[in-house]
DNA sequence: CGCGGCATTGACATTGATCAAAAGCTGTGG
DNA sequence: CCACAGCTTTTGATCAATGTCAATGCCGCG
């Protein structure tokens, strides 16, 4: 089974267990092989590490943007809530992501809210955007996250256009399916942690939608539900190619 | 009247015309203040001109990527095509923006073609590379004009996820108006440049969805057309509360 | 056991897509 | 200047997909 809240791969474990942040900024930002913590001495008073439990608030839309925050454990989701309520997650982000980093007049853009338990390092944005002057590598390792978190969203704006209520469903497993598999390596069961809810304030749908839509998933035989929120992938190819989801 | 494709504010005339796109890159990324041209001789090699007609395709989804290209005039569509055909727009980008910048495993990510006429600067993408790791000032830059447009496709995913086919081009109106007013200064007149199948495939709408639509807010006198694609806003404070236009 | 939260299912309403036709516009050639 | 072809837009009539509302079922927990 592969579930975000629970066995982790020991190198996550050990880094979350740490009492600084030094490894974590690092390796969050792919510069192991670049940047080592002799050459950032700096890094390791940078980050504090701070906890939340589901459905807590790790920051509001609008508030002054003090941290970013590197998530070591749990998942986390980037939304924003309309005046009438309408509430709308705009990207999913697991351990070894950083959330809060965008902002828009000194203030965050969205909202981040812990799906699962969270951990994560809170570092100063003003110190790290220092830091990122200084060493070309850790800004290289920026504009890469950077570059890939839009990509991803790219990919969102394309399903949510284009793809109807089944064929997201799909893609929301496949890319799930997918994400885990990076992490923690390749599993055919998938714990979601996600209610109903949260998946159709993720793909733009109603939970009832989003009921069905898996029902009839179930029914073609891409997947199964054998208990709880564990989804087993029962065919993933045919799930890629129903959500086009990409290679 | 304001429109892409005539009466550019006089330093982008400039600039378009000048042989060399020197400035062109330091001004796209705001580099303005922190880098002149004398400090970053490099970049005097780094660009070449290049124009496109109206629907012509500036790179292609899959391509391997070479190039990143910043426009000086006129209007591109970032969008995927799905095997089927269905298309999607996932960012629209004008004059003083980036585009084919993103990638998957050295390819581009996505398609790239022009709404209006294009003229564009073509940089080599290994050496912007190698230059911003070189020049702090450029790597923040970049890392800055990344941010600004994660949070926009992270507004147009709320948009596509949320609101219903009228608040969308509401949405999509608001937008272009302040787009528009932050390159060319404020006007209640806004020429479009997209047929009704361009702004559907960017809304997730069909063609007759947005020419009902763009009734509806008439009829509601948000707005008005006195002839052709112009569109003249009557209302742009509606407009905005319509498409839950952010602030 | 019974309660609270979540998921499922059904009936119905609404939205937007689809199909089809008519109306405008634009440029060309007579 | 008009007539016509080729295009886009508008409008109308349906239809299918999804949202909404309501009832029921399921499951874990005190």
């Amino acid at each position: 089974m592969t579930s975000l809240s629970a066995r982790l791969p020991e190198q996550l474990r050990r880094e979350s267990q740490s009492a600084s942040c030094t490894g974590c900024i690092g390796r969050s930002l792919n510069l192991c092989g670049s940047l080592t913590d002799a050459q950032l001495p700096e890094l390791v008073a940078l980050g504090g590490r701070r906890q939340w439990r589901r459905r807590d608030i790790l920051f509001r839309a609008g508030d002054p943007i003090t941290n970013f925050f590197k998530i070591t454990r749990g998942l986390v989701a980037v939304s924003r809530t309309l005046d009438d309520g309408r509430r709308q997650i705009v990207a999913l982000r697991i351990a070894g992501d950083c959330v809060g980093f965008l902002h828009t007049d000194g203030r965050y853009t969205f909202e981040g809210h812990a799906i699962t338990d969270v951990e994560a390092c809170a570092f100063s944005r003003r110190r790290f955007d220092e830091l990122a002057q200084r060493y070309p590598a850790l800004a290289a390792a920026t504009a890469d996250a950077l570059v890939r978190a839009q990509r991803e969203a790219g990919e969102l704006v394309a399903a949510m256009g284009r793809l109807r209520s089944t064929e997201r469903v799909a893609y929301f497993l496949a890319k799930m399916h997918a994400l885990y598999a990076s992490r923690f390596g390749d599993s055919a069961t998938v714990d979601l942690d996600m209610n109903r809810g949260e998946i159709g304030d993720y793909l733009g749908l109603t939970i009832e939608t989003v009921s069905r839509s898996i029902a009839k998933l179930k029914k073609r035989g891409l997947i199964s539900l054998p208990h709880g929120n564990e989804v087993v992938i029962e065919n993933i190819d045919g799930l890629r190619e129903l959500g086009n989801f990409g290679p």
